[in-house]
Formats: structure tokens, C-alpha cells, sequence
DNA sequence: AGTTGACATGTCAGAAGTTACATAGTGAGG
DNA sequence: CCTCACTATGTAACTTCTGACATGTCAACT
């Protein structure tokens, strides 16, 4: 499945985790640890991973000499290892970029709207209310971090933060479209009637 | 994990899969087959699994006693099963719903964006291009069915339908923003400066 | 002096999900 | 007559992901 030792002609596929660990090392070297923190923000919205599935797939990247390990004295009783993206795996990379993603969606939220009158309406309007309040708030912490990096030039696609600050313009949008949405259900639920979708919200009435 | 013969006391936890097609029975009895189809529309958007995951976890329902099986001549070597949901099943249905979803986001197509200027720039400006074509066209057949299922009166809470087009409506959504940021990131990425999310996009300049 | 949290790396068991294999009847179209 | 697609149910091998276990240092706070 990956390439080994000597085994240079064979085709070396990466999983989608490996495409993400060296996206997070183009930013910089990184031990694994740290790259399990900088994959929380802002790409951990779209992406998440353990350091428990972080640290296995660091040691296949480097056996595939994708990324290079610079070892050196650690806190607890192993070796702390600082890895770097090696020019192979920078290729790799861009060989992955342009090829058609695998759309693989999966919400829980979605899928609990799609049963929605099987359950008590009050208790599913409280539960969209939680989740629009949520999403609003993270709404407005992203459009402030947003326009910090728009500030600091990361809009220029040139820049080395333009991929953080794409991500987060989605995040943004991802945000406005799931909190209107579940506006919009909670009013259904709560009225009992049928809502068109972005008719103003009946306050208080 | 989950409940055995005579043991009721155990408080019986199903995975997501296993709500889901709970769920998907809420509107009638169906074979694992019929459940397979049914999963891909609207809900696939959101939710998907292949047949080989449903069967075992029929199995696995129907000795929780959540759905019942009727047995009958199928059309290959084994029987036809055609599964209906328990009162236990909708109990347990109707407990999980109000539940705060778990959030677990996993998009590739936003993790290429993350690593965008590693890669070619007129690449990934076609790959995004193609990906705003397929959201709009996406978009046009969910809304024009959306017009009907609400001509249809799926839009009243109180419709067994409305779960359908609740579904639909966060589809509607989620291709509109996608396709808005994908337009964006185009736009970017074919001039190569920083352009505002929103901002007319420069036609055949 | 003791506790908590951050830094740092790993393993293991099990759950969840994908792909391919296996079987077989019926009806439509070429 | 043959092939293809649809209906229908399952298993097996494999990959991926989660959660818990395991270890140990250092700095800050109580």
C-alpha cells in the first residue's frame, strides 16, 4: 500500500491523513505534538485527527521520505522528533492538490432534522436553538479572527496564510448557513406551522 | 454494547448508523435493500453507508428488539427480511434525537484549500471551478425540488415529509455556500490577489 | 509540598467504514 | 439467446478512527 525501502517504482498513495499532516508541515517543521495542536485551528473544523492516529502515520510518511525526522532530547523517556517536509513529500503534495476530492459528508445534526417529528417538538426547537446560538458565536469569533488576517495581508493568495484564511472564510459561511437553518427550524417546530426559509423570525409574539 | 436476550436492564446504546436507519424506517417498513436506496436521497447528502454495513447492523436492531423482521421468498438463495420499527425502537429513537449531535466536520475539499498555495494556482483554480459548477448544479435540482415537495406540503412541521425537506433545505445551503467560496477562491487564485468574499467576479476581463 | 497543566511520544483494543467477493431470480432490450 | 440491470442478502479483508492506557519532565500555582 506504501511504498517501502527500495521499492521506488511502485506508485506511493498516501491516505487523506498523510496529505493533511504534510499540508500542516508546509507551514513549517513541527513535532507531532505540535502539529496535533495546529491541525485544532483553523483546519480542525474540516479536519480532525487524534495524536493517536498522528503519531503512527508521521513514522510512514518518514519511511516513505516524505517528511524527515531531527531527533533530540525530550521531556518524558522517548526522543522528541522534529520533522520536516522533504521535497518528495512537498511533491506528493502538490501531485494530490488538483485531483477531485472524495466528498464523504457526515452530520449528526442534519441526519437528527431528518427524523425531527418522530421527537417532541419543544425538545427538538431547544436543541436547533443551542446549536444556531453556537454557531453564531463561532460566527462572530471567526469574522473577527478573519478580519485580523485580512489586516496582516493573509488575503493575498500569495501569502503563506492564505490557506488558513480560505479555510476560515468557509468556516464563516459554514457557520451562516447552518445557523440560518436551524433558525428556520426552530421556528417551524416552535410554530407548529409552515416557515418559507429566511421569513423574519416572529419575536417574542 | 448493546442489549442481549433477558438483559433489559442495560441501558441500550446504539451508534448513529443504527438511529439512522431507525430513522429511514420511520417512514415505513423496508428491506436492507430498499434502506440502502432510500439512504441516498435526501439524506445521502448528509449521511451515507453501504449495504455491507447495513445488514450486520439490522442484525444487530432487530436482536435489540428496536425493529422486528418479516421473512418471505427473496429473490436469490436467501430469504427476503422486510424490516418496521418497534415501539422500543421509536422509544429509543425519539431518546436519542434531542441529544446534542456529536460534530465531527471532515471535508476534503476544504483541506485542499488549506494546503492551496503549494500547488499549482491555475490547477487548483479549475479543480474549485469544477467544484462550484457541480455545488450550482447541485443547487438548481435541490431547489427545484424543494418547490415541489412545499407544493407538496412537506413544509408543514406536522408533515410526515418534512424531515425530507428539512434536509433538502440545509443541502440548498450548504451548495450555495460552497459554491459562493469556491467562486471566491477562483477568483483569487486567477488573478493572484486578494479579492473580497462577495465581490463581483471580474467576467472575461 | 502537592497539584495541575503543558509538553512529548507511543501502544492497544475495538468500533466504524470501504471494497471486493459470492449467489441467484426476474424482466427488458438487443 | 444473451447480456445487462435491478432486486436481494450476506461475508471477509482491510483501512481508518476513537478512547483508553502508559510514561515522564518542567513550570506555575496553591
Amino acid at each position: 500500500m506504501r511504498a517501502r525501502d527500495g521499492d521506488d517504482s511502485v506508485s506511493v498513495s498516501g491516505s487523506a491523513l498523510g496529505y493533511a499532516l504534510l499540508s500542516l508541515l508546509t507551514r513549517g517543521p513541527a513535532t507531532g505534538y505540535q502539529l496535533t495542536q495546529r491541525m485544532k485551528s483553523p483546519i480542525g473544523h474540516f479536519w480532525t485527527a487524534q495524536h493517536s492516529q498522528i503519531y503512527p502515520e508521521l513514522a510512514r510518511l518518514a519511511a516513505a521520505g516524505w517528511v524527515e525526522a531531527a531527533e533530540g532530547d525530550g521531556p518524558g523517556p522517548r526522543q522528541k522528533k522534529t520533522y520536516t517536509l522533504t521535497p518528495d513529500g512537498l511533491a506528493a503534495l502538490r501531485e494530490w492538490l488538483p485531483r477531485p476530492p472524495v466528498v464523504a459528508p457526515r452530520s449528526e445534526t442534519v441526519l437528527k432534522a431528518y427524523a425531527a417529528n418522530s421527537a417532541d417538538p419543544a425538545a427538538m426547537a431547544d436543541l436547533y436553538g443551542g446549536i444556531a446560538a453556537r454557531q453564531r458565536s463561532l460566527l462572530d469569533e471567526w469574522t473577527r479572527e478573519a478580519a485580523m488576517l485580512r489586516d496582516a495581508g493573509h488575503d493575498d493568495p500569495a501569502h503563506p496564510g492564505f490557506g488558513n484564511y480560505a479555510v476560515l472564510l468557509m468556516g464563516i459561511e459554514s457557520a451562516r448557513s447552518t445557523a440560518a437553518w436551524a433558525d428556520w427550524l426552530v421556528t417551524c417546530l416552535r410554530t407548529g406551522r409552515a416557515v418559507g426559509f429566511g421569513d423574519p423570525i416572529p419575536s417574542g409574539a
